[in-house]
DNA sequence: CTTTCTGCAAACGATTTGCAGCAGC
DNA sequence: GCTGCTGCAAATCGTTTGCAGAAAG
C-alpha cells in the first residue's frame, strides 16, 4: 500500500513523509471519510496546516479524494483504487458518512445511464458517486439530537 | 408552482418576497443547481446577504436544496418534490453543473441498496444522490481549460 | 401595528499562505 | 546540497450576523 502511495507521489515530484504515511493509515483504519478535526486529533504532534498542505498533496496525486457533505468541514478517503469503489452512508442527523460495498446491480444500471449521458449530452463521465442520505443506527436509536 | 412555494413559506412563518421569488424563478430557469454569484449576476439589484438569508429561509422550508460540489462555492436548486427526482452531470474540469433524469433501472437498484444498507448497519436512507463526474461536451471539445 | 425582510458593513471560521528552519533522497 | 517539508502566525474569502429602516400581512 506505501509503496503505492510512494510511486504516485513521487510521479507528482513529491516526498513520502511520515507525516504523510500517518495521514495514510488514519484513514485507511477508517470506516468512511475523516475530517480534518478527527486526522488531527490522531495525531496530536501535527500541525493542522501540515494536514491541510498534505492532504492537498496526496490529493494531486490521486492518492486520497476530498468530499464536500453539507455540514462544515471537508472529508477525505483514500481514492478509490485504493480502497475499490464503494458508496456512502450520510447520516442527515449527525454528518456520520460510512462506507458501504458497491452493489453489482447498481454497477450495472449505471453504466447504462453514463451511456446515455455520453449519448444525450455528449458527457463522458470518469467515475460516478452514490450517497444514500438519511439516519445512522445511533441517531435512529435516539443519539445525539 | 409559486403557490406551492408560498404554501412551504408559511408553514414555516415566512414570506413570500419579490425576492423570494425572483429566487425561485431563477432556479426554476436553470439546467442544474446554480451558484450564489450565479444568482446573483441575474438579479444585481439584490444585496448578497440577502440572497444568502433568502436561500437559507428556503432551504428551512423545503423549497430549495443546497449542495456542495468540490469548488468553492455552494450550489442551490429546486427541491425534488418541485422538479422530480434527477441526477447530476458534474463536470470535473469546469465545475457546472446539470441535470439528468432519474432512470427507473437505477431506482430499482439503489432501492435494493436501500434495504440491505437498513438491514447491515441499521440505516434509514431518506433519498439518495447519483452524480456521474466527468467532463462536459465543452470542455471535452476543448472549451475552458 | 407587529413581525419579518432588506441593505450595509463588520464579524466569523474553515482553509490558505509567507516565512525561516529542518529533512528527504 | 538542492528541493521540498514543517510549524507558526497572519491573511484570505465564502458565508454569517448586528443593526436600523422598509415592507408584508
Amino acid at each position: 500500500m506505501h509503496e503505492v502511495v510512494a510511486e504516485k507521489l513521487h510521479a507528482h515530484a513529491q516526498r513520502l513523509t511520515p507525516a504523510r504515511r500517518d495521514i495514510v493509515d488514519v484513514l485507511a483504519g477508517a470506516a468512511g471519510p475523516l475530517t480534518i478535526p478527527e486526522i488531527l486529533a490522531t495525531r496530536p504532534g501535527l500541525a493542522q496546516s501540515s494536514v491541510y498542505r498534505n492532504l492537498a498533496a496526496l490529493e494531486e496525486a490521486g492518492v486520497v479524494h476530498r468530499m464536500m457533505t453539507r455540514d462544515e468541514f471537508a472529508r477525505y478517503e483514500l481514492a478509490e483504487d485504493l480502497t475499490g469503489h464503494h458508496h456512502h452512508l450520510v447520516c442527515s442527523d449527525c454528518g456520520r458518512v460510512e462506507d458501504l460495498p458497491a452493489s453489482p446491480a447498481v454497477e450495472r444500471s449505471v453504466a447504462a445511464v453514463v451511456e446515455e449521458a455520453a449519448r444525450r449530452a455528449g458527457f463522458r463521465a470518469q467515475h460516478h458517486r452514490l450517497d444514500l442520505v438519511g439516519r445512522c443506527a445511533r441517531c435512529e436509536a435516539g443519539g445525539p439530537a
